[in-house]
RNA sequence: GCGAGAGUGGCGGAACUGGCAGACGCGCUGGACUUAGGAUCCAGUCCGCCUUAGGCGGAUGGGGGUUCAAAUCCCCCCUCUCGCACCA
């Protein structure tokens, strides 16, 4: 009886195999096109999920495919080894965050070697540790002294679970990315880096990434929500000083009738100074503080405001409009204060509605036929002026132009362009993270730390409470230092940075992972990057894709690198789901990886993860797709079995055109090349090339040797012939078995070394084709013809077809359609 | 509300540029081998109707249209998923 498919002791011996030849090591090699593979490199928890077993068997899969065809490829894998769950398990089990994080990286890393991945181990990364982390601060002292790095108080998102602040990107729907906890707002003093300064470029540049998913585009072109408008300047009744507002719609500034400011607005309280609404304003300015500002802003909240007893001049009315504050109105955005056209604005005419505030209407349209007494909301649409003077009757586009170029020749405002994009607040209230590099000094300021001091070490002894601010305060060692300049007795800034700046350059790292003295070695990172495919979850299209193309933008800037962008080809994979919902422990739906590879190994846990659906959609996991791969990796090892001492000695090759009885399998078999390859290539449609692959097999398996000796030897040829191309076609899949199989048929170098097969057109053509026939629209007839049979003699061939006629009968033929190898369809019309 | 994407057997999913709808896998049914089978192999498996060989009709969320021909193109509607959400 064969021996059974054992797969643990075959994965265990490839395993050592690659580990002791090095086979996936690279370095430079100008005789070979480049590739760089990447995976999002994994945060570690512990141990893998299927998250991770689905991104990184596409990724291997891709690697392994071009490096058979001859690509020099770049496939690395680090670590995201700083944050929060590190001080978490401090918290609640008492384990340092470093040695909580060494010991998981050390399991997964593990782990990642028995699923077989192709990495090439030497540039493992390890943002957590001092020589990565050097170089992080190192960027952050180039950032600060080009102005792109710099510190303001704000009011900051805060989540009270995690104890620290998140950036804009990082609240999702008022809730914390990482915890769900609510997010609240509070005024600390914060760094930030200048993202905003390339808000015009990331936009731009989306434009020229055709590799990427348009609904990630779209969602960061949404993000930096670009508007071109106009900046107008409101001048106060009182003579003393003007509001500049932004707005998008300055062809309806005939129909501002009032100014609504953000209660936190600078001149907020000064304008009801001495007036009989300071009380009240005060009053309405102290509830807004304390206020929830995501609850505040949010689109259900009831519009509301106060009367700051002052007024503004229409520029182009001349009249006294009354200034009013409103929770509804931002102060980031714009210049925090907006002109109020109630009648061509919704919110505004809620407002206006609400607190009695006059309305007038400068956009008249055909079909909407406004009136202020009538309407019962706003038109937002276009049309054309009225009310609007020397404006009157100009179409509402062409008006936003001419009323922009009136301004700026008046000085009354000029054209603006705002972003909705902020700048990225990275300093966190954490412990396990990279220290910012400054120091305060009483006399001389905020001062960075000098580039020979770097890095800054994040001392080991620390105590993590989860309580009071950064854990890094209460650390005199640490916190306590001279100041650069004078010596005098300073303090270190505690905060560490969000750790979506470590993994905005770690694709660069890869490139030249053991540099000393820079962060990036520019002749590496030039000849690899950019990453010319990446792959990960759809929940980074905003914040690390973001970031990462931002940091790109600045190392270009910085001359290290010359890509303006990271990412040539990004594959967003969907996610691993379970009875239809998300894998999670609170749902009980998990599947352990740990528990496939110890039942099925790491090549069904591949295939399967690779067969179930197209990279890109969800994958709904199923026990039994999985004992369905773990059978077709069964049956061919007992195909190879079967037949391997047979073919094992050796066989000479036979001309395609001399094959009698195996020109079928040999046809199959080249087909197959074709359509993996193509699969493989078209937007890596694995499902499509492994449901191939399972085709060819039936064939084999339908192929008998048995039978007339004469063919035996032609047989034999050509089952060779397909059991090697289904393990060259297949390795990039189950490297292992494949391997193993393709030493057992005699080989003595590593499959992987071999070329990808290629097919042959001549060989893949069909002798006979299958042309259907079609009467008036329905299939009545299959007429199986030589393919080269000209289109009269197919035309004979369906018009003499018994069926065919059959409907052809008392009918007259009004016209025939030819499609050339596939079908014939002929439609008629009542014959006489 | 705005934006993007998706609706195909019992299930996961195929289908080139409009050209046999349901590849491949799972499940299910029957059979072979067997002490046994939850191993393996073989056959069948969209639905309905006609007694059968074989045939007829219907079917890709719903309704209309273009076409010799529509899952695919156009219009209207329904459902689901995701993203953004008072950004002036």
């Amino acid at each position: 009886m064969a021996k059974p498919y054992d797969f643990k002791t075959i994965e265990a011996k490839w395993q050592k195999r690659w580990e002791e030849t090095e086979a996936f090591k690279v370095s430079e090699d100008p005789s070979r096109p480049k590739y760089y593979c990447l995976e999002m490199y994994p945060y570690p928890s512990g141990q893998i999920h299927m998250g991770h077993v689905r991104n990184y068997s596409i990724g291997d899969v891709v690697a392994r495919y071009l490096r058979m065809r001859g690509y020099n490829v770049l496939h690395p894998m680090g670590w995201d080894a700083f944050g929060l769950p590190a001080e978490n398990a401090a918290i609640e089990h008492g384990i340092h965050p470093a040695v909580w994080t060494e010991e998981n990286i050390r399991y997964m890393r593990y782990q990642l070697k028995r699923m077989g991945f192709s990495y090439d181990w030497d540039r493992e990364v390890d943002c957590s540790s001092a020589d990565y982390y050097k170089w992080g601060q190192w960027f952050f002292l180039k950032m600060y002294e080009k102005g792109l790095a710099y510190r303001k108080a704000s009011f900051v998102n805060w989540c009270d679970s995690c104890q620290t602040v998140l950036a804009n990107e990082q609240v999702e729907a008022g809730l914390c990315w990482r915890c769900e906890g609510v997010v609240t707002q509070k005024e600390l003093e914060q760094w930030f880096f200048k993202i905003t300064d390339y808000a015009e470029e990331l936009l731009q540049d989306l434009d020229h990434l055709p590799g990427w998913p348009e609904r990630v585009k779209v969602m960061q072109r949404n993000w930096i929500g670009k508007s071109l408008g106009a900046e107008v300047y409101f001048p106060m009744a009182n003579g003393r000083g003007e509001i500049p507002v932004f707005t998008t719609r300055q062809d309806t500034l005939f129909g501002a009738t009032f100014m609504l400011l953000a209660p936190e607005h600078s001149l907020a309280r000064g304008l009801s100074q001495g007036t009989a609404y300071e009380a009240v304003v005060a009053a309405f300015v102290e509830r807004m503080k304390r206020e929830d500002k995501i609850l505040r802003t949010a689109i259900d909240t009831e519009k509301e405001g106060v009367f700051t007893g002052t007024y503004a001049i229409n520029p182009m009315t001349r009249e006294r409009i009354p200034v009013w504050l409103a929770n509804f109105v931002l102060l980031e955005y714009g210049t925090g204060a907006v002109m109020a056209v109630p009648t061509h604005d919704q919110r505004d005419f809620e407002f206006a509605k609400k607190y009695g505030l006059p309305l007038r209407v400068v956009i008249q349209s055909a079909e909407a036929d406004l009136s202020e007494e009538t309407m019962e909301r706003a038109y937002e649409g276009e049309g054309y002026l009225v009310n609007s003077g020397q404006f009157n009757g100009m179409p509402s586009e062409k008006a936003k132009e001419a009323i922009v170029d009136y301004l700026e020749r008046e000085g009354l405002g000029k054209r603006a362009v705002q972003y909705r994009l902020r700048d990225w607040g990275i300093s966190r209230q954490r412990y396990w993270g990279n220290p910012i590099p400054v120091i305060y000094c009483e006399s001389c300021g905020a001062v960075p730390v000098p580039y020979e001091d770097l890095p800054v070490i994040l001392p080991r002894d620390v105590e993590i409470t989860g309580k009071g601010g950064s854990p890094l305060a209460a650390v005199p060692e640490f916190v306590n230092v001279p100041c650069p300049h004078c010596r005098q007795p300073a303090r270190r800034e505690t905060d560490t940075m969000d750790t979506f700046v470590d993994s905005s350059w770690y694709f660069l790292r890869f490139t030249s992972p053991h540099v000393e003295d820079t962060p990036i070695n520019k002749r590496l990172a030039n000849y690899w990057m950019p990453v010319d495919q990446y792959i990960g979850g759809i929940e980074h299209a905003i914040l690390h894709l973001l970031y990462a193309r931002f940091f790109t933008k600045v190392v270009r800037d910085l001359g290290l690198v010359n890509v303006d962008e990271p990412f040539t080809n990004l594959l967003t994979q969907g996610m691993v789901i379970k009875d239809g919902a998300k894998m999670s422990k609170s749902k009980g739906n998990v599947v352990d990886p740990e528990d496939i590879l110890e039942k099925y190994g790491a090549d069904t846990a591949r295939l399967f993860s690779l067969f179930a659906a197209p990279p890109e959609k969800d994958l709904d996991w199923s026990d039994r797709g999985v004992e369905g791969a773990f059978r077709f990796l069964n049956r061919i090892y007992r195909l190879v079995s079967q037949h391997s001492v047979l073919l094992k000695r050796g066989r000479k090759g036979i001309p395609f055109t001399d094959l009698m009885v195996g020109k079928g399998l040999y046809r199959k078999t080249h087909q197959t090349i074709k359509r993996v390859t193509e699969d493989i290539e078209d937007e890596f449609h694995f499902n499509t090339a492994i449901s191939a692959l399972m085709e060819l097999v039936n064939e084999v398996s339908q192929f008998s040797l048995d039978g007339d000796p004469a063919s035996r030897e032609e047989k034999v040829f050509v089952l060779d012939e397909a059991l090697e191309t289904i393990l060259l076609l297949l390795s990039p899949f189950a490297p292992h078995l494949c391997e193993e199989l393709w030493a057992e048929l005699g080989h003595s170098e590593s499959i992987f070394a071999k070329a990808w097969p290629c097919y042959s057109e001549e060989v893949i053509q069909e002798e006979k084709v299958l042309i259907v026939v079609q009467v008036d629209g329905k299939v009545r007839g299959r007429l199986v013809l030589p393919a080269a049979s000209s289109e009269g003699e197919v035309q004979e061939a369906a018009l003499s077809n018994e069926r065919v006629k059959k409907f052809l009968q008392g009918r007259e033929i009004a016209k025939v359609v030819m499609v050339p190898k596939r079908l014939v369809s002929i439609a008629t019309r009542a014959g006489e």
